[in-house]
DNA sequence: CCCAGAATTGGGCATATGCTCAGATGAACA
DNA sequence: TGTTCATCTGAGCATATGCCCAATTCTGGG
């Protein structure tokens, strides 16, 4: 009798005995009549040779799969697959609340985290779901500015929002997303009130950014920040989709030139030092999102069920 | 949204993150921002729920849910199933290896065992497949006879072939397995030596015995036992199977009368103080192990997956 | 608004598990 | 037959797990 076959039997015997009937390893040990180590051995050989198939009922598990496949396609540090109801339209449903959650658990930490903000509509939800947090360790920056083309305060900003819920210091900037040139923007950064909040979104350890889409419905055109000109002058770069107004193509590359010269928002702070995570899902910001892990624009990633298929399909 | 599914939610992730992903409960906790206990009962409520679908990619894996349910079903204390091999034809394949396995497994052990031995084919081939062994803290008992009608040693009887490899005292019974009278059977019995024996089977803490179709090819009659119209005769009182020579019917109970009077084995032992295996396979047994097990004649079974899934079907 | 009962949480501890290392065992080969 | 190398084994220990208990937080009445 071929040995390896015997010992891969008792491998199965042993996991089964295991995982399926519950023993302890001394338990298999005693029915096997072999020591506690070789009954681990056993058990962890089955393992091993992959003879344990373990799945998890339950719609999450498939959640769970995509994401473990997302980070490692995409090599992402971080990465949250939120169910997809297939019965809403809503733009944000699913990963609003994985976000908050995300969000949640950093504000909740011990470590004092600055947090950078984005904009934009699934940030918002996130934000409108958080709980009162009280955490005055903690620092929340805007990255983008929070002044509407026509001079009131930008309805998708998120700090302030924020700021309602979570007892801690934050720092919005008063600033258009795209300034009408870029001596503009320059002369608006020079503030130094406007400085030191740049200089802290460069430090920010955990940072959350929507994806915008960067088609006819792009929400900088939608919002009156960019004009149809510029969306096709930027289309015709290769603009594919747009973070905190930085604008980049399918490959993640921010465009050079352009509207890009007049972007006010703060650089997209380091991946190396900290987290960056894009909230979005939707069939129509799947370049913009691909773009931007391709890129590594961001390091991190909260989407749905739909949006992951997709993404991986692609 | 509704509390009971987001903890099931939870479990799941939990259990995904622990069965699929193998972290540890440590890890989960700070994945998920919780303790370490609550992602402790978070796993365990995956299991509970029902959640966890573990199986084993063997062929051993359907012989242990076999053995598992031939245990249940039937209330056995021990219960073994071999893989059925469907290219022999073999009356003993698999069911004699995992006999031979578990002879040695407890003759390996520490505890002095008095180790009761029956007879028939199974065993036979069983014991030939025993390792030498050297355990004279053991003591094996012949609970049949081993002389054959026409005065021959018989040849199925096993304890010679036993003490071959086994250096353990052994203690064989000069009997027919059926005497030609009650009255030759009585005196037979009343010598010293083999009272002493009778005595030892009596107190025998593990037995292995085979199972005798009782049909047309009864080994009690191919061997010269018992006569044709024996067999009719017993057959007619609902005979339906033999354990080393005492007929039973389909429930079990030992057949009162008839050749059981002439009965020169030791009595099976005690259930209730030690284990009783039944060795056997092959369709033709099916009736008489399913007797020998629902009228309690032997506590524990070796068979292969063919015979346990007639068993189970009937 | 306050309180009793129930559910939930985290600390602490006994047990189970995974892993490393040194010694044993066995196989291949001169 | 003796030697060498590889594999296997079991002891010991650090870590992980399961579970009990006291404290706390919710919940549903008075």
């Amino acid at each position: 009798m071929a040995r390896a076959s015997t010992r891969l039997d008792d491998a199965a015997r042993a996991g089964w005995l295991y995982y399926v009937a519950g023993n302890t390893q001394d338990q298999i040990a005693k029915k096997l009549g072999i020591s506690r180590q070789s009954a681990q051995r056993l058990v962890a050989l089955a393992m091993s040779e992959g003879l344990v198939k373990v799945r998890i009922e339950h719609p999450i598990a498939r959640c769970m799969d995509l994401a473990a496949a997302m980070q490692q396609r995409f090599g992402l540090e971080f990465c949250t697959v939120a169910p997809s109801d297939p019965a809403s339209s809503s733009t944000t449903i699913g990963v609003a609340e994985a976000t908050a959650r995300e969000m949640e658990q950093a504000l909740t930490g011990e470590d004092p985290v600055i947090m950078g903000i984005g904009t934009g509509r699934t940030l918002r939800a996130a934000v409108e779901l958080l709980p009162e947090i009280d955490c005055p360790r903690h620092r929340v920056v805007s990255l983008t500015g929070n002044i509407a083309p026509d001079g009131s305060a930008a309805y998708f900003n998120v700090v302030f929002t924020m700021a309602d819920a979570v007892k801690a210091p934050s720092f919005p900037m008063p600033l258009p997303v795209i300034a009408a040139s870029a001596a503009e923007r320059d002369a608006l950064h020079a503030q130094s009130m406007v400085r030191a909040t740049l200089d802290m979104a460069r430090r920010a350890t955990t940072t959350f950014v929507g994806v915008g889409e960067f088609d006819e419905n792009a929400p900088l055109h939608r919002d009156g920040f960019l004009s149809a000109e510029d969306v096709a002058d930027m289309r015709a770069r290769g603009a594919i989709g747009e973070i905190i107004g930085w604008i980049f193509d399918a490959e993640g590359r921010l465009i050079e030139g352009g509207a890009n010269e007049r972007v006010a928002s703060a650089p997209i702070p380091s991946r190396d030092a900290g987290r960056v995570i894009a909230c979005a899902m939707g069939a129509a910001k799947v370049p913009g999102i691909r773009g931007a892990i391709r890129g590594g624009l961001v390091n991190g990633l909260i989407t749905n069920e739909a949006t992951a298929e997709a993404l991986l399909s692609g």
